[in-house]
DNA sequence: ATATTTAAATACCTTTTGGTATATTTGCAA
DNA sequence: TTGCAAATATACCAAAAGGTATTTAAATAT
Protein backbone atom coordinates (compact mmCIF):
# COMPACT_ATOMS: atom_id res chain seq x y z
CA UNK A 1 0.00 0.00 0.00
CA UNK A 2 1.55 3.36 -1.10
CA UNK A 3 1.49 6.47 0.90
CA UNK A 4 -1.88 7.33 -0.60
CA UNK A 5 -4.95 8.23 1.63
CA UNK A 6 -6.96 4.79 2.89
CA UNK A 7 -10.19 4.90 1.20
CA UNK A 8 -11.67 5.90 4.25
CA UNK A 9 -9.90 9.18 4.02
CA UNK A 10 -10.92 9.42 0.63
CA UNK A 11 -14.44 9.20 1.31
CA UNK A 12 -14.11 11.61 3.99
CA UNK A 13 -12.67 14.25 2.02
CA UNK A 14 -15.20 13.38 -0.83
CA UNK A 15 -18.28 13.74 1.95
CA UNK A 16 -16.57 17.44 2.90
CA UNK A 17 -16.40 18.57 -0.88
CA UNK A 18 -19.30 17.68 -2.33
CA UNK A 19 -21.65 19.39 1.19
CA UNK A 20 -19.50 22.14 1.65
CA UNK A 21 -21.57 24.35 -0.43
CA UNK A 22 -25.03 23.12 1.15
CA UNK A 23 -23.58 23.65 4.67
CA UNK A 24 -22.03 26.99 3.90
CA UNK A 25 -25.37 28.16 2.28
CA UNK A 26 -28.33 26.17 4.13
CA UNK A 27 -26.52 26.35 8.12
CA UNK A 28 -26.29 23.71 10.20
CA UNK A 29 -30.14 23.51 10.76
CA UNK A 30 -31.07 23.87 7.38
CA UNK A 31 -29.16 21.08 5.77
CA UNK A 32 -30.17 17.66 6.75
CA UNK A 33 -28.92 14.21 6.16
CA UNK A 34 -30.80 13.47 2.95
CA UNK A 35 -29.20 16.91 1.62
CA UNK A 36 -25.79 14.43 2.69
CA UNK A 37 -26.84 11.92 0.80
CA UNK A 38 -28.56 13.47 -2.47
CA UNK A 39 -25.49 15.31 -2.63
CA UNK A 40 -22.83 12.35 -2.45
CA UNK A 41 -24.51 9.46 -4.00
CA UNK A 42 -24.38 7.74 -1.04
CA UNK A 43 -26.31 6.34 1.71
CA UNK A 44 -26.75 7.00 5.50
CA UNK A 45 -25.15 4.10 6.64
CA UNK A 46 -21.66 4.92 4.12
CA UNK A 47 -21.68 8.92 6.08
CA UNK A 48 -22.29 7.65 9.79
CA UNK A 49 -19.39 4.87 8.80
CA UNK A 50 -16.81 8.07 7.92
CA UNK A 51 -18.95 10.40 10.67
CA UNK A 52 -20.29 10.30 14.12
CA UNK A 53 -23.17 12.23 12.94
CA UNK A 54 -23.87 15.35 11.39
CA UNK A 55 -22.07 17.84 13.64
CA UNK A 56 -18.92 16.39 13.25
CA UNK A 57 -19.49 16.66 9.23
CA UNK A 58 -20.34 20.29 9.53
CA UNK A 59 -17.09 21.02 11.78
CA UNK A 60 -15.37 19.43 9.20
CA UNK A 61 -16.79 21.34 6.50
CA UNK A 62 -16.07 24.44 8.18
CA UNK A 63 -12.30 23.47 8.71
CA UNK A 64 -12.57 22.94 5.03
CA UNK A 65 -14.33 26.19 3.59
CA UNK A 66 -12.25 28.34 6.48
CA UNK A 67 -8.96 26.83 4.79
CA UNK A 68 -10.43 27.78 1.41
CA UNK A 69 -10.51 31.13 1.96
CA UNK A 70 -7.35 31.07 4.66
CA UNK A 71 -5.14 29.68 1.13
CA UNK A 72 -6.69 32.46 -1.45
CA UNK A 73 -6.04 35.21 1.05
CA UNK A 74 -2.26 33.73 2.41
CA UNK A 75 -0.97 33.14 -1.33
CA UNK A 76 -1.88 36.50 -1.81
CA UNK A 77 -0.29 38.28 0.20
CA UNK A 78 2.84 36.00 0.40
CA UNK A 79 3.07 38.05 -3.65
CA UNK A 80 2.76 41.36 -2.15
CA UNK A 81 5.59 43.00 -1.21
CA UNK A 82 4.44 46.36 0.45
CA UNK A 83 2.48 46.04 4.15
CA UNK A 84 0.44 48.47 2.69
CA UNK A 85 -0.19 45.74 -0.72
CA UNK A 86 -0.79 42.62 2.21
CA UNK A 87 -3.14 44.67 3.54
CA UNK A 88 -4.66 45.70 0.52
CA UNK A 89 -5.47 41.95 -0.31
CA UNK A 90 -8.47 41.45 1.73
CA UNK A 91 -9.82 44.15 0.03
CA UNK A 92 -9.30 42.49 -3.44
CA UNK A 93 -10.08 38.86 -2.29
CA UNK A 94 -13.36 39.59 -0.47
CA UNK A 95 -13.87 42.01 -3.63
CA UNK A 96 -14.72 38.94 -5.75
CA UNK A 97 -15.77 36.92 -3.24
CA UNK A 98 -18.59 35.40 -5.34
CA UNK A 99 -16.20 34.49 -8.03
CA UNK A 100 -13.44 31.94 -8.45
CA UNK A 101 -12.47 29.57 -5.60
CA UNK A 102 -14.53 31.16 -3.40
CA UNK A 103 -16.79 29.33 -1.17
CA UNK A 104 -20.34 29.56 -2.58
CA UNK A 105 -22.55 30.64 -0.32
CA UNK A 106 -20.39 33.67 0.89
CA UNK A 107 -17.84 34.01 3.76
CA UNK A 108 -18.06 30.80 6.23
CA UNK A 109 -16.83 33.02 8.73
CA UNK A 110 -19.66 35.06 8.86
CA UNK A 111 -22.57 32.70 8.27
CA UNK A 112 -21.44 30.38 11.02
CA UNK A 113 -20.76 33.32 13.21
CA UNK A 114 -24.40 34.29 12.82
CA UNK A 115 -26.37 31.10 12.98
CA UNK A 116 -23.89 29.11 15.63
CA UNK A 117 -23.64 32.16 18.12
CA UNK A 118 -26.92 31.92 19.92
CA UNK A 119 -26.83 27.96 19.08
CA UNK A 120 -24.44 25.78 18.57
CA UNK A 121 -21.33 25.72 20.83
CA UNK A 122 -18.81 23.80 18.67
CA UNK A 123 -19.64 25.83 15.95
CA UNK A 124 -19.46 29.15 17.34
CA UNK A 125 -16.63 27.99 18.85
CA UNK A 126 -14.52 27.74 15.50
CA UNK A 127 -15.91 30.91 14.04
CA UNK A 128 -14.79 32.90 17.25
CA UNK A 129 -11.53 30.96 16.52
CA UNK A 130 -11.31 32.37 13.08
CA UNK A 131 -12.29 35.47 13.97
CA UNK A 132 -9.58 35.90 16.58
CA UNK A 133 -6.62 34.71 14.19
CA UNK A 134 -7.40 36.88 11.74
CA UNK A 135 -7.48 39.74 13.96
CA UNK A 136 -4.07 38.45 15.11
CA UNK A 137 -2.36 38.13 11.59
CA UNK A 138 -4.08 41.53 10.35
CA UNK A 139 -2.54 43.19 13.52
CA UNK A 140 1.08 41.39 13.02
CA UNK A 141 0.66 43.01 9.47
CA UNK A 142 0.67 46.45 10.76
CA UNK A 143 3.35 46.15 13.25
CA UNK A 144 5.29 44.75 10.82
CA UNK A 145 4.61 48.13 8.87
CA UNK A 146 4.97 49.86 12.00
CA UNK A 147 8.45 48.61 12.64
CA UNK A 148 10.24 49.12 9.07
CA UNK A 149 8.50 52.43 9.10
CA UNK A 150 5.63 52.41 6.23
CA UNK A 151 2.89 53.15 9.04
CA UNK A 152 2.65 55.40 11.47
CA UNK A 153 3.83 54.41 14.66
CA UNK A 154 0.47 55.56 17.18
CA UNK A 155 -1.72 53.47 15.01
CA UNK A 156 -4.23 51.32 17.12
CA UNK A 157 -3.79 47.58 15.19
CA UNK A 158 -6.50 46.03 17.41
CA UNK A 159 -8.86 48.64 16.78
CA UNK A 160 -7.94 48.82 12.98
CA UNK A 161 -7.77 45.21 12.55
CA UNK A 162 -11.51 44.62 13.67
CA UNK A 163 -12.41 47.13 11.71
CA UNK A 164 -11.06 45.62 8.63
CA UNK A 165 -13.52 42.49 9.63
CA UNK A 166 -16.11 44.26 10.64
CA UNK A 167 -15.98 46.39 6.91
CA UNK A 168 -15.45 42.90 5.24
CA UNK A 169 -18.03 40.80 6.70
CA UNK A 170 -20.74 43.94 7.09
CA UNK A 171 -19.94 44.78 2.67
CA UNK A 172 -20.48 40.73 2.15
CA UNK A 173 -23.73 40.64 4.28
CA UNK A 174 -25.47 43.98 2.54
CA UNK A 175 -23.91 42.45 -1.23
CA UNK A 176 -25.83 39.03 -0.86
CA UNK A 177 -28.94 40.36 0.98
CA UNK A 178 -29.64 42.96 -1.92
CA UNK A 179 -27.91 41.14 -4.73
CA UNK A 180 -25.87 43.83 -5.39
CA UNK A 181 -22.22 43.44 -5.62
CA UNK A 182 -21.21 47.31 -5.61
CA UNK A 183 -22.57 47.88 -2.17
CA UNK A 184 -19.65 45.38 -1.55
CA UNK A 185 -17.16 47.36 -3.52
CA UNK A 186 -18.20 50.71 -2.08
CA UNK A 187 -17.57 49.28 1.31
CA UNK A 188 -14.59 48.37 -0.22
CA UNK A 189 -13.68 51.92 -0.93
CA UNK A 190 -13.59 52.57 3.14
CA UNK A 191 -11.32 49.84 3.47
CA UNK A 192 -8.87 51.28 1.07
CA UNK A 193 -8.65 54.60 2.52
CA UNK A 194 -8.20 53.22 6.14
CA UNK A 195 -5.28 51.45 5.28
CA UNK A 196 -4.13 54.15 3.44
CA UNK A 197 -4.63 56.71 5.84
CA UNK A 198 -2.23 54.32 8.23
CA UNK A 199 0.54 55.31 5.84
CA UNK A 200 3.68 57.43 7.36
CA UNK A 201 3.86 60.42 6.10
CA UNK A 202 6.64 62.22 7.87
CA UNK A 203 8.89 59.71 4.69
CA UNK B 1 -67.60 46.84 20.66
CA UNK B 2 -64.56 49.23 21.93
CA UNK B 3 -61.68 50.53 19.20
CA UNK B 4 -59.19 47.78 21.23
CA UNK B 5 -58.27 45.11 19.60
CA UNK B 6 -60.13 42.16 18.35
CA UNK B 7 -59.24 38.95 20.55
CA UNK B 8 -57.64 37.29 16.56
CA UNK B 9 -55.51 40.51 16.39
CA UNK B 10 -54.63 40.01 20.58
CA UNK B 11 -53.07 37.07 19.85
CA UNK B 12 -51.18 37.53 16.63
CA UNK B 13 -49.86 40.25 18.95
CA UNK B 14 -49.36 37.96 22.04
CA UNK B 15 -47.69 35.00 19.43
CA UNK B 16 -45.55 37.63 17.57
CA UNK B 17 -44.14 39.08 21.05
CA UNK B 18 -43.46 35.85 22.90
CA UNK B 19 -41.63 34.20 19.38
CA UNK B 20 -39.82 37.35 18.48
CA UNK B 21 -36.76 36.18 20.57
CA UNK B 22 -36.88 32.63 19.51
CA UNK B 23 -36.92 33.09 15.96
CA UNK B 24 -34.22 36.11 16.27
CA UNK B 25 -31.74 33.79 18.37
CA UNK B 26 -32.40 30.32 16.23
CA UNK B 27 -33.09 31.36 12.80
CA UNK B 28 -36.39 30.51 10.89
CA UNK B 29 -34.78 26.51 9.83
CA UNK B 30 -34.11 26.14 13.69
CA UNK B 31 -37.48 27.31 15.17
CA UNK B 32 -40.20 24.62 15.05
CA UNK B 33 -43.52 24.58 16.10
CA UNK B 34 -42.93 23.51 19.06
CA UNK B 35 -40.98 26.22 20.00
CA UNK B 36 -44.05 28.30 19.17
CA UNK B 37 -46.52 25.93 21.27
CA UNK B 38 -43.96 26.18 24.18
CA UNK B 39 -43.26 29.67 23.94
CA UNK B 40 -46.51 31.04 23.78
CA UNK B 41 -48.68 28.35 25.59
CA UNK B 42 -50.59 28.12 22.70
CA UNK B 43 -51.54 24.92 20.61
CA UNK B 44 -50.67 24.23 17.12
CA UNK B 45 -54.60 24.66 16.09
CA UNK B 46 -54.84 28.01 17.75
CA UNK B 47 -51.55 29.37 16.33
CA UNK B 48 -52.43 27.89 12.49
CA UNK B 49 -56.15 29.72 13.26
CA UNK B 50 -54.44 33.02 13.31
CA UNK B 51 -51.45 32.07 10.79
CA UNK B 52 -51.05 30.54 7.51
CA UNK B 53 -47.94 29.16 8.41
CA UNK B 54 -45.01 29.19 9.67
CA UNK B 55 -43.45 31.44 7.13
CA UNK B 56 -46.16 34.35 7.90
CA UNK B 57 -44.99 33.75 11.84
CA UNK B 58 -41.57 34.28 10.91
CA UNK B 59 -42.23 37.24 8.52
CA UNK B 60 -44.73 38.75 10.89
CA UNK B 61 -41.75 38.83 13.50
CA UNK B 62 -38.90 39.72 11.43
CA UNK B 63 -41.11 43.07 11.08
CA UNK B 64 -41.78 43.11 14.63
CA UNK B 65 -37.79 42.53 15.70
CA UNK B 66 -36.97 45.30 12.87
CA UNK B 67 -39.58 47.94 14.15
CA UNK B 68 -38.10 47.34 17.62
CA UNK B 69 -35.32 48.71 16.69
CA UNK B 70 -36.09 51.23 14.45
CA UNK B 71 -37.96 52.81 17.12
CA UNK B 72 -35.16 52.73 19.51
CA UNK B 73 -32.88 54.64 17.17
CA UNK B 74 -35.29 56.97 15.38
CA UNK B 75 -36.38 58.56 19.34
CA UNK B 76 -32.37 59.26 19.81
CA UNK B 77 -32.00 60.62 16.50
CA UNK B 78 -34.40 62.79 16.80
CA UNK B 79 -33.27 64.27 19.88
CA UNK B 80 -29.87 65.12 18.40
CA UNK B 81 -29.84 68.47 17.45
CA UNK B 82 -26.66 68.39 14.86
CA UNK B 83 -26.28 65.87 11.92
CA UNK B 84 -23.13 64.58 13.59
CA UNK B 85 -24.83 63.88 16.53
CA UNK B 86 -27.67 61.91 14.57
CA UNK B 87 -25.07 60.14 12.68
CA UNK B 88 -23.66 59.68 16.11
CA UNK B 89 -26.70 57.59 17.44
CA UNK B 90 -25.96 55.06 15.40
CA UNK B 91 -22.88 54.35 17.42
CA UNK B 92 -24.27 54.60 20.82
CA UNK B 93 -27.48 52.32 19.68
CA UNK B 94 -25.13 49.72 18.72
CA UNK B 95 -22.70 49.86 21.24
CA UNK B 96 -25.59 48.32 23.74
CA UNK B 97 -27.18 46.38 20.94
CA UNK B 98 -26.95 43.45 24.25
CA UNK B 99 -28.90 46.02 26.49
CA UNK B 100 -32.48 47.09 27.13
CA UNK B 101 -35.10 46.82 24.66
CA UNK B 102 -32.37 45.90 21.76
CA UNK B 103 -33.98 42.65 20.35
CA UNK B 104 -32.32 39.57 22.38
CA UNK B 105 -30.21 37.54 19.59
CA UNK B 106 -28.86 40.30 18.17
CA UNK B 107 -29.88 42.30 14.88
CA UNK B 108 -32.33 40.58 13.19
CA UNK B 109 -31.30 42.12 9.86
CA UNK B 110 -27.73 40.61 10.40
CA UNK B 111 -29.39 37.89 11.68
CA UNK B 112 -32.02 37.45 9.13
CA UNK B 113 -30.04 38.25 5.85
CA UNK B 114 -27.71 35.81 6.37
CA UNK B 115 -29.87 33.11 7.08
CA UNK B 116 -31.94 33.77 4.31
CA UNK B 117 -29.79 35.69 1.55
CA UNK B 118 -29.66 31.41 -0.27
CA UNK B 119 -32.83 29.28 1.07
CA UNK B 120 -35.77 32.28 1.35
CA UNK B 121 -36.70 34.60 -0.89
CA UNK B 122 -39.14 36.12 1.13
CA UNK B 123 -37.11 36.36 4.02
CA UNK B 124 -34.11 37.61 2.13
CA UNK B 125 -36.34 40.49 0.67
CA UNK B 126 -37.42 41.65 4.22
CA UNK B 127 -33.99 41.86 5.17
CA UNK B 128 -32.77 43.50 1.48
CA UNK B 129 -35.27 46.28 2.23
CA UNK B 130 -34.72 47.05 5.88
CA UNK B 131 -30.70 47.57 4.63
CA UNK B 132 -31.84 49.27 1.32
CA UNK B 133 -34.27 52.03 3.57
CA UNK B 134 -31.10 52.31 6.62
CA UNK B 135 -28.65 53.11 3.83
CA UNK B 136 -31.39 55.85 2.35
CA UNK B 137 -31.89 57.01 5.92
CA UNK B 138 -28.34 57.26 6.56
CA UNK B 139 -27.73 59.15 3.19
CA UNK B 140 -30.35 61.71 3.96
CA UNK B 141 -29.04 62.93 6.87
CA UNK B 142 -25.24 63.15 5.41
CA UNK B 143 -26.79 65.18 2.74
CA UNK B 144 -28.85 67.59 5.10
CA UNK B 145 -25.74 68.08 6.76
CA UNK B 146 -24.13 68.99 3.73
CA UNK B 147 -26.66 71.86 2.84
CA UNK B 148 -26.36 73.34 6.49
CA UNK B 149 -22.54 73.67 6.25
CA UNK B 150 -21.68 70.78 9.01
CA UNK B 151 -20.40 68.62 6.46
CA UNK B 152 -18.23 68.61 3.88
CA UNK B 153 -19.87 68.83 0.25
CA UNK B 154 -17.60 66.65 -1.13
CA UNK B 155 -18.35 63.70 0.63
CA UNK B 156 -20.11 60.02 -1.01
CA UNK B 157 -23.34 59.69 0.63
CA UNK B 158 -23.73 56.61 -0.29
CA UNK B 159 -20.01 54.90 0.68
CA UNK B 160 -20.16 56.77 3.91
CA UNK B 161 -23.83 55.40 4.39
CA UNK B 162 -22.84 51.42 3.44
CA UNK B 163 -19.89 51.66 5.84
CA UNK B 164 -21.30 52.87 8.09
CA UNK B 165 -24.03 50.07 7.94
CA UNK B 166 -21.03 47.59 6.99
CA UNK B 167 -19.15 48.59 10.34
CA UNK B 168 -22.04 47.99 12.90
CA UNK B 169 -23.18 44.94 11.42
CA UNK B 170 -19.82 43.37 11.24
CA UNK B 171 -18.95 44.83 14.60
CA UNK B 172 -21.80 43.30 16.31
CA UNK B 173 -21.34 39.60 14.43
CA UNK B 174 -17.53 39.62 16.00
CA UNK B 175 -18.79 40.88 19.38
CA UNK B 176 -21.55 38.19 19.95
CA UNK B 177 -19.26 35.76 18.36
CA UNK B 178 -16.24 36.23 20.26
CA UNK B 179 -18.81 36.73 23.47
CA UNK B 180 -16.57 40.47 23.77
CA UNK B 181 -18.44 43.82 24.10
CA UNK B 182 -15.40 45.48 23.70
CA UNK B 183 -14.75 44.05 20.06
CA UNK B 184 -17.79 46.21 18.86
CA UNK B 185 -16.84 49.37 21.28
CA UNK B 186 -13.13 49.22 19.12
CA UNK B 187 -15.29 48.93 15.95
CA UNK B 188 -17.62 52.25 17.32
CA UNK B 189 -14.41 53.69 17.70
CA UNK B 190 -13.68 53.36 13.72
CA UNK B 191 -17.18 55.06 12.73
CA UNK B 192 -17.03 57.54 15.23
CA UNK B 193 -13.50 58.77 13.69
CA UNK B 194 -15.55 58.22 10.24
CA UNK B 195 -18.17 60.51 11.21
CA UNK B 196 -15.72 63.33 12.05
CA UNK B 197 -13.75 63.35 9.05
CA UNK B 198 -17.02 64.21 7.92
CA UNK B 199 -17.34 68.01 9.09
CA UNK B 200 -16.74 70.85 7.52
CA UNK B 201 -13.34 72.18 8.45
CA UNK B 202 -13.49 75.78 6.94
CA UNK B 203 -15.84 76.89 9.18
C1' DA C 1 -79.71 36.15 28.16
C1' DT C 2 -79.10 33.98 24.14
C1' DA C 3 -77.78 32.96 19.39
C1' DT C 4 -74.15 33.14 16.57
C1' DT C 5 -69.76 33.97 15.23
C1' DT C 6 -65.02 33.37 16.34
C1' DA C 7 -61.12 31.37 18.52
C1' DA C 8 -58.79 27.64 20.59
C1' DA C 9 -57.99 22.75 21.74
C1' DT C 10 -58.01 17.94 20.50
C1' DA C 11 -56.87 14.34 17.89
C1' DC C 12 -55.12 12.93 13.97
C1' DC C 13 -52.17 12.55 9.51
C1' DT C 14 -48.10 12.13 6.37
C1' DT C 15 -43.44 13.02 5.66
C1' DT C 16 -39.04 13.79 7.18
C1' DT C 17 -35.76 13.80 10.63
C1' DG C 18 -31.41 11.91 12.77
C1' DG C 19 -29.72 7.61 13.78
C1' DT C 20 -28.62 2.30 14.22
C1' DA C 21 -28.16 -2.77 13.62
C1' DT C 22 -27.33 -5.89 10.25
C1' DA C 23 -26.24 -7.59 5.85
C1' DT C 24 -23.51 -7.19 1.76
C1' DT C 25 -19.96 -5.77 -0.98
C1' DT C 26 -15.41 -4.08 -1.85
C1' DG C 27 -10.46 -3.53 -1.62
C1' DC C 28 -6.25 -5.33 -0.44
C1' DA C 29 -2.43 -8.20 1.62
C1' DA C 30 -0.66 -12.73 1.97
C1' DT D 1 -6.89 -16.37 -5.48
C1' DT D 2 -8.63 -16.47 -1.52
C1' DG D 3 -9.43 -14.81 3.19
C1' DC D 4 -10.38 -11.09 5.93
C1' DA D 5 -10.94 -6.49 7.28
C1' DA D 6 -12.82 -2.38 6.00
C1' DA D 7 -16.30 0.21 3.76
C1' DT D 8 -20.86 0.63 2.02
C1' DA D 9 -25.71 -0.43 1.46
C1' DT D 10 -30.09 -2.15 3.20
C1' DA D 11 -33.66 -2.13 6.16
C1' DC D 12 -35.29 -0.62 9.98
C1' DC D 13 -36.51 2.77 14.29
C1' DA D 14 -38.65 6.25 17.27
C1' DA D 15 -39.26 10.93 17.50
C1' DA D 16 -40.26 15.22 15.59
C1' DA D 17 -41.49 17.84 11.75
C1' DG D 18 -45.30 20.77 9.52
C1' DG D 19 -49.96 20.70 8.87
C1' DT D 20 -55.34 19.76 8.89
C1' DA D 21 -60.27 18.35 10.23
C1' DT D 22 -63.13 18.43 13.73
C1' DT D 23 -64.77 19.30 18.23
C1' DT D 24 -65.17 22.32 22.19
C1' DA D 25 -64.99 26.70 24.43
C1' DA D 26 -65.18 31.59 24.59
C1' DA D 27 -66.37 36.25 22.76
C1' DT D 28 -69.41 39.22 20.92
C1' DA D 29 -73.56 41.31 18.89
C1' DT D 30 -78.50 41.29 19.38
Amino acid sequence: MDNVLSKADRTRNFIIERTAEIFNKKGYAGTSLSDLTDATGLTKGSIYGNFENKEEVALAVFDYNHKCVRKLIQQRIEKATTYQDKLLVYASVYDSFNKGNFPKGGCPVLNTAVEADDTHEALKKRAANAVINWKKNIQDLITAGIQNGEFKKELNSSVLALSMIALIEGGIMIAKVTGNQSNLDQVMETLKMLIEQMKNTSA
